[in-house]
DNA sequence: TTGTATGCGTTATCAG
DNA sequence: CTGATAACGCATACAA
């Protein structure tokens, strides 16, 4: 039992020190493992804050040092696939450190994003992680924030920022030497909405690709679309109508991917036996659950997290860094895309 | 140009109140609204705000009111499609005020958990969200935080917590409803690992309400299994073979439904002329994409996480709350639960 | 080696 | 109506 009804307050660095019996400034010393205390004493405040379970008041060293060991993570949409996986990179690439993510989602809308811009801001976070929605170039913050910006994912359309995205291009490219290597020659694109740069950028890295081995697109053209399962039965029907011979088909996402297959098997062509398929995102519920499952270009999202978080810490640190850098893509094999012999 | 090379800081309320020629104190009441301000010395004030585009160091601010106007959201598993939307629901319902969101991820670690409650307490968070990534009980954070803790999804093992669920019993409920309003009345249940109590649950409901409206459960028991689209398609093959007279399936998730759908379409069985298929928990990317698209029951995991961010703010408004409150679900109707006629 | 004093940016109290 | 001044909790320069 306490002497006198005290508060119940959480304890400060005052009553550490009191415990203790040294002065403020001492046990912070010995708390921050400042050589200038002798070990005894060091111990004896150690052993006080063990016993009270101080931790150190946060916003108060923050308003002290001027770093709040924050940083602001701004995402587009959260419910799309892409800003989870970077979201979970940067927060794990910080999170074991002394630096706390603040998430907010501005669901797209440009007014709501400047309300949680000022907001961070007031919060002196450190800095600020923009992450987009689509491959596509996003307006940018603008230049004089008072702290370093990272756009990852969708890059800022200023080439003065600091944009991290993952290598589409050289993924399409990576599809199409996996599927030559596994034996494929007779190769066709089904993709998704030619106005973004995600299909666009990918099956130039296909057709450059199907180039460099001096082998034609299958169907002679790259196939637009959308985004879905219903575009990939369609197209993959249209596909196997006009070009009998295809042996492989590179699909622009693993949803398109699905749809594929289930147009395939509709047709009762075997996949990948007699038709391999390669989907892009890597996207484990869809790529795992697929008969057969699915190989898929994997454009490395969370490694896209960590490596905004690292960047970002440089730059808090003062080395800032412009313009687009571009993480490769990696391809994941599964059974779509077994050599058919 | 500035005079003299002054250091381009963020402005404090001090350089405010230096430019409007006031002093800190007045352009503190100014800014904040209070009224014991001259209107036109309280316009000069705003207009130097505006001009240094000065915004309030919320650390100091955090300090001084003992209130950081943060809360700590810890989530288990990020890339889980159940945390997503709770989280959602909780950064909108604080979003648009004042209070901003610190986001964790334990990776389902409790090491990592603690060292994250800890990390939050020392930022002086004035509450906690725990969002679980299975509908199973979870370990208390334990009673004697320092600040309110509300526990969402996966509900806490220590009574005395407020846990916020969605109604899993009354969701399998409302599904057979639903099946039976369409005309249904030969009704089975395919399930994930009965280990879950979301499986349970859900299953309760279904064989609750079958027992209500005097029908049998087709197939003569729950089929529990595993939370795939495999099982989904095993086990509606060996439904088919035994009871061929089932005219319904209500699965216990989107991922079964859909493999579930697959096989039924394999042995040229019609979905939903000849079997209704309903789902569960409404996850778009699944239940849109599906051919037809799938009726589901909505757990309503963003109204959940709404809730858990309203109950947060009241408990640290001092209105506390304990045990589990459970909010219904709702049957989100498509193509796959037509009448049949 | 330890303690005292100062200041970080704000708000609230109180005196002018 | 306005302006000094004292906190808030902590880290440091400096004095002892």
């Amino acid at each position: 039992m306490t002497a006198e009804g005290s508060p119940p307050r959480t304890p400060t660095l005052g009553d550490v020190a009191k415990v203790a019996g040294v002065s403020i400034a001492t046990a912070s010393k010995a708390l921050n493992g400042r050589t200038e205390v002798k070990a005894e004493t060091r111990e004896r405040v150690k052993r006080a804050a063990e016993r009270l379970s101080f931790s150190p008041n946060a916003l108060a060293q923050g308003l002290l040092t001027g770093r709040s060991g924050t940083v602001g993570l701004l995402t587009s949409d959260l419910e799309g696939r892409f800003s989870i996986p970077i979201l979970m990179g940067a927060e794990d690439a910080f999170g074991s450190g002394k630096t706390s993510v603040f998430l907010c989602d501005a669901r797209g809308d440009s007014i709501r994003e400047q309300h949680h811009v000022r907001a961070l801001l007031s919060r002196r976070v450190d800095g600020l992680i923009v992450v987009g929605s689509s491959t596509n170039p996003r307006a940018s913050l603008g230049p004089d924030l008072p702290v370093p910006v990272v756009y990852a994912y969708a890059p800022s359309d200023h080439p003065q920022d600091l944009s991290l995205i993952s290598d589409n291009v050289g993924g399409g490219r990576l599809a199409v030497e996996h599927l030559i290597a596994s034996g494929r020659t007779r190769i066709a694109h089904i993709t998704g909405d030619i106005d973004y740069s995600a299909a666009s950028d990918r099956a130039l890295g296909v057709t450059g690709a199907l180039e460099a081995a001096g082998l034609p697109l299958t169907g002679g053209r790259v196939m637009y679309g959308s985004w879905n399962e219903a575009w990939g039965r369609g197209a993959a029907r249209q596909l196997i109508e006009r070009s009998p011979e295809v042996d492989a088909i590179v699909c622009g996402s693993d949803q398109i991917a699905r749809g594929v297959i289930d147009a395939l098997h509709e047709q009762n062509l075997d996949v990948p036996s007699q038709i391999a398929v390669i989907g892009f995102d890597n996207w484990g519920i869809l790529a795992t659950n697929s008969r057969p499952q699915l190989t898929s270009v994997d454009p490395r999202l969370e490694q896209l997290g960590r490596l905004a978080a690292k960047r970002l810490s440089e730059a808090i640190e003062g080395t800032t860094k412009h313009g687009i850098e571009t993480i490769p893509c990696r391809v994941v094999t599964r059974a779509s895309t077994a050599p058919s012999n």
